[in-house]
DNA sequence: TGCTAACCGGAGACACAGTCCGGTACCGTG
DNA sequence: CACGGTACCGGACTGTGTCTCCGGTTAGCA
């Protein structure tokens, strides 16, 4: 990658932060471009799709999720690994508005897509499956993914709500 | 209302039934005028917003739900009773492809509009409060109707999945 | 230093929600 | 029945945002 265009990803990334911080993941992109200093034809070229940008934005974060899934998946107690697991991924999911809504949309609808989020969904999945013998017989790993998903989505900007939604969802994943 | 203007409307109505079957509540608002034969200009007259249309076109759908509402809310089994209208609830939210969060987005989030789902939700509210003594204490009321909400949007399009989702709340209810 | 391809800027195409003004149709009254 | 007035109409237009594409520029390599 040439040096002015490392430069312009850096800016896009950058000023995508503060505008997601902001008004949420669905902040016009245009208005990220001219914020970094750049056309929006640049900004479709390091990031063709929103969730491009998205990803990038939370590359750490989410790579940190991953790694926790992974520590997760070697726990003695399967309960308390999936729940550490689904109050951090549920803590992701209201990092910013709408990110719940735009990951749920993109990443888990197109299977076709390899994301960052699918990742970190595929090590929810297995967490899940691992519990499998201490949760409600016939739990679908890919509803309780999901579950967190649409709590995230339901209870943007109220992390109390959002709170509250994950004991029913643990209580009712209790055998 | 004049004849033209009923025509108009009940044409309207017809025409976004057939535009949200298929395509979801999302379905260009231009398109729903083209087919009916109206000028763009002519649909917002008769509905302001989106979800007057949707409303509208699920008006008596909403209708059975509010009088079930309160019908059960003279129920003797409150757990019952609210199981039978988160389904119902549930069922209804997946009628079209974006229902639930074009209701979410707009009727929950909205405090200053008074709308069906509104009623629809407060009679729902209503349920939860009366099954207080059966369910979880300290249950927020609203957070029973945003899980039904948000259940309804992570499972569009498989309603095996809004089922099974829904057991997981129901389970997570009981005390 | 010169060449070339990676990369850029930004005008423009497209889609859609929503507005507004001159024209038309309907309905009530005489 | 005819007329007048207002409810209602059509559709051109505006505004916003996503996305594309072509001529111009820059960086990196030989």
């Amino acid at each position: 990658m040439r040096a002015d265009a490392r430069r312009n990803y850096e800016r896009l990334v950058e000023q995508a932060k503060l505008a997601f911080a902001e008004s949420g993941v669905d902040a016009s992109l245009d208005e990220i471009a001219r914020r970094a200093g750049v056309a929006s034809g640049t900004l479709y070229r390091h990031f063709p799709t929103r969730l491009d940008l998205i990803e990038a934005v939370l590359a750490d974060q989410i790579g940190g999720l991953v790694d926790l899934g992974k520590r997760l998946l070697a726990a003695d107690d399967a309960f308390e690994a999936l729940t550490t697991w689904l109050r951090a991924t549920l803590v992701h999911g209201l990092t910013y508005r709408g990110l719940a809504a735009a990951v749920m949309n993109s990443a888990l609808d197109s299977e076709l897509v390899s994301t960052w989020h699918a990742r970190l969904f595929e090590v929810g999945t297995e967490l899940v499956r691992r519990a499998g013998e201490v949760i409600v017989p016939g739990t679908d790993a890919e509803d309780v993914v999901r579950m967190i998903g649409a709590i995230a989505w339901a209870s943007q900007d109220n992390p109390d709500r959002a709170e509250r939604m994950l004991a029913l969802l643990l209580n009712g994943l209790r055998r």
